[in-house]
DNA sequence: ATATCCCTTGGAGTGCACTCTAAGTCAAGG
DNA sequence: CCTTGACTTAGAGTGCACTCCAAGGGATAT
């Protein structure tokens, strides 16, 4: 698979599956004879992971080490598994402080329909 | 209240209460004799909501626009309902994608518990 | 053969939200 | 009187994560 079509499938731009590569979260990508990117499925199933974290906030660094780690083996699993549970718990918090910023819309929201219904029945007197 | 113990109340740098005024994300403080800045309640009202949104993902430029409208008066109400509604719909969908990235680390980390049992009998055969 | 298009590289530029620096002012304490 | 420490300003610097650019290579379509 071309640089193109996995840039299409998971959603994100050339310039970062490249990006990735050169900062080494991802492997180096195989190469064809002309010079060109040839994902494999590892390789995929890697862009589907690190996009799926990504999206949930977890930072380049920590995928980076978690990568780094998985490339270097079994040795590694606890390591592995401590940095999944770390960002586990980063990633509860964000949502916690975004559960309480919604709970405030939601108060903020309610107390504006009143206002509004209040200000539209002044006009009509 | 001047600016430090402001800062120290939210957890927020003098800096950031500083710059946050010079972009106008917060109305100009009132000063002493002396230049200093005199927070009163509403700042500290402002600045709480701002903390609270801010910490939920709500982007600068929304909470500004919000304070701008706030500064315009009751005529505004519908327009900043809207804004809030539509930050609202974003807080929801990060939260969504955080959910999703949840999901998936506890899958990964259940998986872990089970290789590492597993390389461990090994290690004792 | 010439145009088109996707690919390559190294490196520079962007946007967001701070964060820091330098140089200076002012009130209070020893 | 002098030092200390918190405050002031304008403006520069930082960190993160991309995103773009210029210059060039190679396969395909007309």
């Amino acid at each position: 698979m071309k640089i193109a079509e996995v840039a299409q499938q998971f959603d994100i731009s050339s310039d970062t599956l490249r990006y990735y590569e050169r900062i080494g979260l991802l492997r180096p990508v195989a190469r064809n004879a002309s010079g060109i990117r040839e994902y494999g499925e590892s390789d995929l199933a890697r862009i589907e992971f690190i996009k799926c974290l990504r999206g949930a906030g977890v930072s380049i660094e920590a995928l980076t080490a978690y990568m780094r780690l998985l490339d270097e083996g079994d040795g590694t699993l606890a390591e592995r598994k401590a940095i999944l549970e770390q960002q586990r718990g980063l990633i509860q918090q964000r949502i916690d402080e975004m559960q309480a910023g919604l709970a405030r819309l939601d108060y903020k929201i309610a107390h504006y329909e009143d206002l509004i219904v209040a200000t539209e029945q002044k006009m009509q007197q």
